[in-house]
This record gives structure tokens, sequence and C-alpha cells, in this order.
DNA sequence: ATTCTTACA
DNA sequence: TGTAAGAA
């Protein structure tokens, strides 16, 4: 799939970024910090995002306006293993594939609420408290 | 001109 | 999260 190979290309640099997302260059950091997203390094050290952690931004930033935190939304973003970013698995379809399959569906589902619009801002509060209750070790 | 890291009102 | 400082 040669598609997966130009969504994972890493091409911009966080100015293009902000513009693209809307985001700060502190929140862009501040959530790689939390490994939300893992952009690409040029040998000065710049970041590279690509498709994916630019699309992955705007989910971050769509939870975020939800009123999710940090821990809630690493609990429904699949963590991002530097690995499985740019090389797609193709291999191991072992035994630890088939217990991230459920996780993988369970995150689905949970994403499927969070991001399912049409929501009373009223509700918010309690999004937050309802993850932080889901999550809870 | 841009971006990076670190630190702090 | 914003912003400043000093170095790439």
């Amino acid at each position: 799939m040669t598609d997966e190979i130009r969504r994972n290309m890493a091409l911009f640099p966080i100015g293009i970024v902000m513009k693209l997302t809307d985001l700060t260059a502190r929140q862009i950091r501040y959530y790689e910090q939390h490994e939300l997203v893992i952009p690409a390094r040029t040998g000065g050290n710049q970041r590279l995002y690509s498709f994916n952690d630019v699309e992955r931004l705007l989910e971050i930033k769509d939870l975020i306006e939800k009123g999710v935190n940090i821990a809630g939304i690493k609990q429904v973003l699949l963590p991002v293993d530097k690995d499985s970013e740019d090389a797609t698995i193709l291999n191991e379809q072992t035994e630890v594939k088939r217990r991230e399959l459920s996780d993988t569906q369970l995150h689905r589902i949970l994403k499927q609420q969070l991001l399912g619009g049409g929501r009373r801002p009223n509700q918010v509060s309690l999004i937050q408290g309802e993850l932080s209750r889901f999550f809870r070790k």
C-alpha cells in the first residue's frame, strides 16, 4: 500500500501544522510530550509532521474542545508506537496482536461516543467525570 | 526567518 | 497554556 507510506511520510514543519490545525506550537509540542503524536525530526532537530500526524492532532483538538483531558485522550486514541507508525504491521499475526485487537475495538466505541457530534455543552463536564471513572486505573 | 529547549509571571 | 531567552 503506497498510500500508507504517503500518509506517514514526514513533510511539514510545525509552522505549517499550526495553520493546518489552528493549534499553537506550544500545544503541538505539549501533546508530543504526552506521546499523543510522535513527529519525525530533521538533521537539525526540526519536527516534521505527516498527514497522519496532522489528522491525529485534529482529533486531539476535537477531544480537547469537548473537554477531554490528556489522560482521557490517551485512552481514546490508540498509542502511537514509533515503529508501527511508518512501517505498517504486515507481520506479527501473533498473540499480542489479538489482545490489542479487542482493545482497538473498545477504543473505537469510545472514540465514536466522544467524536460523534451533537452533545449538549452541559454534558461536557459529565464527559470529564465519566472518562476519569472509566479509565481510573 | 523559523524552530528548539528550558523556565517562569 | 502563554511567553521570554538563548542557541541552532
